[in-house]
DNA sequence: TTCCGTATGATTGTTGACAGCGCGTTGGCA
DNA sequence: TGCCAACGCGCTGTCAACAATCATACGGAA
């Protein structure tokens, strides 16, 4: 049996697993709100399906920390305080050196080139002056780098820290005034990738990481009123 | 089902966390072998549960990796592959080497004295010629090198990671040639923490990986007419 | 003999209902 | 007025039953 063509590999999601995109989505566009309570017959009706696959969905997130579950009480959308910030771009970080680390050993070329049509994308984007555009492209930028590694589970790892990723840049909402800086250290990576210069690629992820946090934090420290 | 345990320590874990740890030791020490298929039915039965605390303890090991679920088929173990260890060792590296820069630069010598104390069990089994405790006290150290980090997302993600090593290991069962140069290796790790040797550290974390990797895929090259 | 269609058995996917827990509220009492 | 206890409500935890789907085995036709 000769498929000239793939035939579409026909694979239809689950229904929990389409119920987690939704909610994770939502989470991650800020659309529910941290503190924010789930409650798992409230979406089943909305959905038009029963609680079964909806709890399912909420454990899979739960289980991704984008949820915190209590007992009898209910489940409700993580907050993320300071110190969830720094953790997140530590683990974050440490995933994107160790595919780095994979990358410079291998492929540089090849994955520098791919990686640096990424950068190009977020230069559009910020001569247009396009805040969500950038921050859309700077995600597809990291995402990229890990899946070049081709490590299952790098990959799995970071993209559960990416949506975490994403409920931290909520907060800044456009605000950026270095977008060039930005842009700039993304191409550093990506030069460093290319070039294979192993020690150079590792200073200038922890830098890029620096940069956020500092970015992240002081942003932080001004919506703290708001935060309650 | 009615619970007539009287007065435990409270029975606040969860079912499904309870169910989830249960078959998560068993595939982890081997009693569920890879490639096992897991039925909801049997294991409720067997457990005096319903399937739905069963099918959320599953849904969870399948999110960890450690089971694959096949829609309207079944679930099973994880068969793993040659380059299923390489991951599991490539990942579990970037989060330690994480670790490990986080305590490199705060907190070096209690962290590495507390580390020392785990090198010493490993001296103390590998005296006795334990091997099962020399594992269990190499699985303790890395753990703890972790856990001292204090970041809940790499101390998470190290966990799942550190199962996988366990059904690594399993594959071994006790042929260790040189458990003096694995002890020694360890020690070096603490020692470099303890001094705050970030780099040296790196360098033995990463030396750390290689020398796993060639102890298991050696062995598992005289495992590959039983993998059928 | 080989291939296709059908029947059957097993297992997961989904549903609705019931039970238990914790919080908020209300009512009574000092 | 302030405090305590009992009650009710909302939600999750658990359950048993039903529906959908796939693998396998069997039987018949070319």
């Amino acid at each position: 049996m000769k498929n000239r063509r793939v035939l579409e590999p026909i694979m239809q999601e689950s229904t929990p697993s389409l119920i987690a995109a939704q909610l994770r989505r939502n989470i991650a566009d800020g659309a529910l709100a941290p503190g924010t309570q789930l409650v798992e017959a409230d979406i089943a009706g909305e959905l038009g399906v029963s609680r079964g696959p909806v709890r399912e969905a909420i454990q899979r997130l739960t289980q991704e920390g984008l949820l915190v579950s209590i007992r009898n009480r209910g489940v409700f959308v993580s907050e993320i305080d300071e110190s969830d910030i720094r953790d997140i771009y530590e683990a974050r970080t440490a995933v994107e050196k160790a595919a780095g680390g994979i990358l410079a050993q291998r492929d540089h070329a090849r994955a520098g080139a791919e990686l640096l049509r990424f950068v190009e994308r977020m230069d559009k984007a910020s001569a247009a002056g396009d805040g969500s555009a950038i921050s859309e492209a700077d995600m597809a930028f990291h995402q990229k780098l890990v899946e070049l590694a081709a490590s299952p589970r790098l990959s799995r790892i970071h993209a559960t820290l990416l949506t975490e990723t994403r409920m931290c840049l909520n907060r800044l909402q456009g605000r950026f005034e270095d977008e060039s800086a930005r842009v700039a250290e993304h191409r550093g990576i990506a030069e460093a990738i290319r070039d294979g210069e192993r020690d150079l690629l590792m200073d200038r992820l922890d830098a890029h990481k620096d940069d956020a946090l500092v970015r992240l934090l002081s942003a932080h420290e001004g919506n703290k009123t708001t935060a309650s």
